[in-house]
DNA sequence: ATGGTGGCACCGCCA
């Protein structure tokens, strides 16, 4: 049975509630992982989700930043979130799903939004980048505890605000001191997808000689013109779960949907 | 060559 995975930094899940209806109807994920709700727990819109065909929610939210859910048409068996750096920041939320979700063996989905880290790459000036850089640190040490056992099927998705190659950003030259695309960040996002074992789903279907971009900023006068985009947004399997992949989408065509996120979904069907 | 937009909270912060 095919599962459809899909990630979307939503920037806001009560401003932008009625796209997620829209994605919901328009490509029907068996899971959707959000990032950026801005919603306390408490004001999730846990109604207008469940009309939309995901009974199964689960959430971290906090206000006004950050937060993450997992909206699911299948029921969880766990639910889990990692604090990171002791900041008390909603980045991080984890579900598996087994056979009350009708598959044959477990799924274990993570989706994380890693720190943006600010506008100088310069752990010593910049308080928000040297985060961003103990964040990774702690992802990667992380795990190195919880290594992958064979077999094992696991997804990790999210805005992990790193564009890795040169083909995930507009202009890698012009990028290189730009935080997303700096040296010691992609590095460290190298070493997590290392430490974890983990396959990118996307590049495995579209080849790092092909741009490819998740998000375009706000700040353009017409971003389609312009196309100056990057690919924070991931999707990496465990060579198990990657073995399965059968299509990935990125839906740049939401990027142009009214009041629009600058983050697009990525979807991804897996044989599971 | 600089500033451009957007969301939320609350008049600044974060992206």
């Amino acid at each position: 049975m095919p599962l459809t995975i899909a990630t979307w930094n939503i920037n806001s899940v009560r401003l932008r509630i009625e796209l997620v209806g829209k994605l919901a109807a328009l490509h029907q994920p068996d899971i959707i992982c959000l990032q950026e709700t801005k919603c306390p727990d408490d004001r999730f819109p846990l109604k207008d989700i469940g009309r939309f065909g995901y009974p199964h929610v689960a959430i971290n939210g906090q206000k006004g930043y950050h937060g993450v859910a997992i909206l699911s048409k299948r029921p969880f068996e766990t639910i889990s979130r990692q604090g990171f750096c002791d900041m008390g920041d909603a980045r991080h939320i984890a579900v598996t799903l087994g056979a009350g979700a009708g598959l044959a063996a477990p799924l274990t989905i993570h989706n994380f939004y890693i720190p943006a880290g600010g506008d100088i790459p310069d752990p010593e000036q910049n308080p928000k980048f040297r985060h961003k850089l103990d964040f990774l640190d702690e992802a990667i040490a992380w795990e190195q505890l919880h290594p992958l056992a064979p077999g094992e099927r696991s997804v990790l998705v999210g805005d992990l605000n790193i564009a890795p190659l040169e083909t995930d950003v507009w202009s890698h030259k012009q990028l290189l001191d730009v935080v997303s695309h700096t040296p010691v960040e992609v590095e460290r996002l190298g070493r997590l997808q290392a430490a974890g074992n983990w396959v990118d789903v996307m590049r495995g279907f579209i080849p790092p000689s092909e741009k490819l971009y998740t998000w375009w900023s706000y700040r353009a006068a017409d971003w389609a013109a312009s196309d100056r985009g990057r690919r924070l947004d991931h999707v990496w399997a465990s060579p198990a779960l990657a073995a399965t992949a059968r299509s990935l989408a990125v839906l740049r065509e939401a990027r142009g949907w009214e009041r629009p996120s600058d983050h697009v979904p990525v979807l991804a069907t897996f044989e599971a």
